[in-house]
DNA sequence: TAAATATAAAACCATTTGGTTTCATTTCAA
DNA sequence: TTGAAATGAAACCAAATGGTTTTATATTTA
């Protein structure tokens, strides 16, 4: 399975992409159902699908002439614990707490130290 | 300010790039200091740091012959956002009801006519 | 069966990306 | 004060990206 030319990571980075993920999140469509929603072609479409099937983020199956894509929003939970990282950040009210119960309160509090041994 | 030429889906989408931000989430650092983990040149690390920079996720203060770059995660509060929008879908226990709670649990009914349970 | 529909595949193209090397400038330190 | 250190900036490059158009193939449907 799971195809690991194009990660997560760069299968969102498209704004094109997104949309279309946001399209399959209501329904699964035919790739010419979804080109119907966008100002470029079926083909550029097409290589979108693609490249977010590579990321596991989709997938297709024929039925007749067409092909249907349907979502599978699985390996976004990749994107979602990498930034549960940086959540010690910006809510400062419990995250920190809990970084710190987590890990150390060690690098909470050491400034620059010029080295990083 | 906000400089809007490279949005953070984009920053983000570079490995090196997501490791540079792990570097500054423990330490504010110089150029020289976060070239030293990565096998490529400090040019390179410049450009990537230009490219978070403009996804204002980090900022550069000179002192001295050095520049220091500091992490701001706050732009990434974008992609949380964007990404839990596709919480319904894996967390089928709590985040149903979040999603309903937060939002109206209207879109939870409106779209999917065919699939899906 | 013939035309229309839906997709696939390939060739092509301009721009962006992620690197490099080289040279110049500023600042620190011996 | 002179050299090393840190960065900036520019020129260059190969490969990837995001498109296009063209051609071919399979499947409906009139």
């Amino acid at each position: 399975m799971s195809a690991a030319k194009h990660d997560v990571f760069q299968a969102i980075a498209d704004p094109t992409r997104r949309e279309v993920l946001r399209l399959l999140a209501s329904n699964e469509l035919a790739i010419s159902e979804i080109t119907a929603h966008f100002p470029i072609s079926r083909t550029a479409i097409a290589k979108h699908l693609h490249i977010l099937s590579e990321a596991n983020l989709v997938s297709g199956k024929k039925a007749g002439r067409e092909k249907i894509y349907q979502l599978h929003p699985e390996p976004l939970t990749e994107v979602k614990q990498w930034l549960s990282y940086y959540e010690q950040f910006w809510d400062n009210k419990l995250s920190i707490l809990k970084h710190v119960v987590e890990n150390d309160n060690e690098d909470r509090f050491k400034g620059r130290k010029k080295d990083q041994e």
